[in-house]
DNA sequence: ATAAATTAGGATAAACATATCCGAATTGAA
DNA sequence: TTCAATTCGGATATGTTTATCCTAATTTAT
């Protein structure tokens, strides 16, 4: 579904929200740990997410990334995945036709175009203080 | 969603059954025009598709790839992402967490669970015969 | 100032997916 | 029997994703 990229950056994402929520900062090495993945390759992730600005960076010792309360219930799951993997995912034809609509189908059109509805749907709207608020109150996990 | 491996798979079945409908073989020439698909890559998922029982194949001159209609009508979508591609698509946790599940759940598991299923369901009673159908009437297409 | 902890970013490696090439095996027809 | 058309299968090449390594830049605290 998602590219190992795009999961990490999720799982990242909303780690960062749910230390933010209590006012920490959140380390590479702590998201790392608390989503069991690879450290440099998280860090590249992170720094995609920074420049996108769907989370922010502070350099230095006591550094590390927030996302703000504000800014978490604003920012969806799609805008992490557009930055990652794009939005092929919602918008792209399932059997990997360039024009492929209801005026020109493929022969899965008719049965794929809802549930990629409902995908886009998903993905547009939960946020990520919704994700970071199971997970402070020990509903979810991030790893394992 | 799918691989291009997968992709190409399901469209040269579609085109194998399309023509199979009307007591023609497909040649692997044939089936890369029809999809437009690259001929050797197409050949290696072919023989996939052979090995694993989905579509018969014929050597030799006047050779060729058919799908009789019983078999079909019997094989569905499902069986062949499930040669190509496994079905990670529709039984994975869409965060990557290996045993995510309702009683140890990621952040996205309850939003991403009946759109797995939905998936699921779609790719479990679509036959290869409903798609070649559609084909045959023209009302649907394998390339572009 | 200096040291320590941190993010940023370039270079490289390893693994996997996609794609091509070529010869072998098979079959039907001339 | 030979030839042509075809699938089969091994070897190789190319491209993309995933991952690692190392150094630079930044910030705080001593």
């Amino acid at each position: 579904m998602f590219s190992k990229a795009c999961e990490y950056a999720i799982r990242a994402t909303v780690h960062i929200a749910r230390q933010s929520l209590q006012d920490e900062r959140a380390s590479l090495v702590d998201i790392s740990k608390a989503i069991d993945s690879p450290i440099a390759f998280t860090a590249k992730i992170l720094q995609q997410l920074v420049q996108a600005g769907i989370i922010t960076s502070i350099r230095g010792k006591a550094g590390g990334f927030y996302i703000s309360t504000s800014e978490m219930k604003e920012k969806l799951i799609a805008e992490i995945v557009e930055v990652i993997d794009g939005d092929d995912i919602y918008t792209e034809c399932g059997l990997g036709l360039k024009s492929c609509s209801s005026e020109r189908p493929c022969p899965a059109h008719e049965r794929f175009v809802s549930i990629r509805n409902d995908l886009k749907t998903v993905l547009k709207t939960t946020s990520i203080y919704s994700m970071a608020v199971g997970l402070k109150e020990g509903l979810t996990f991030l790893k394992r």
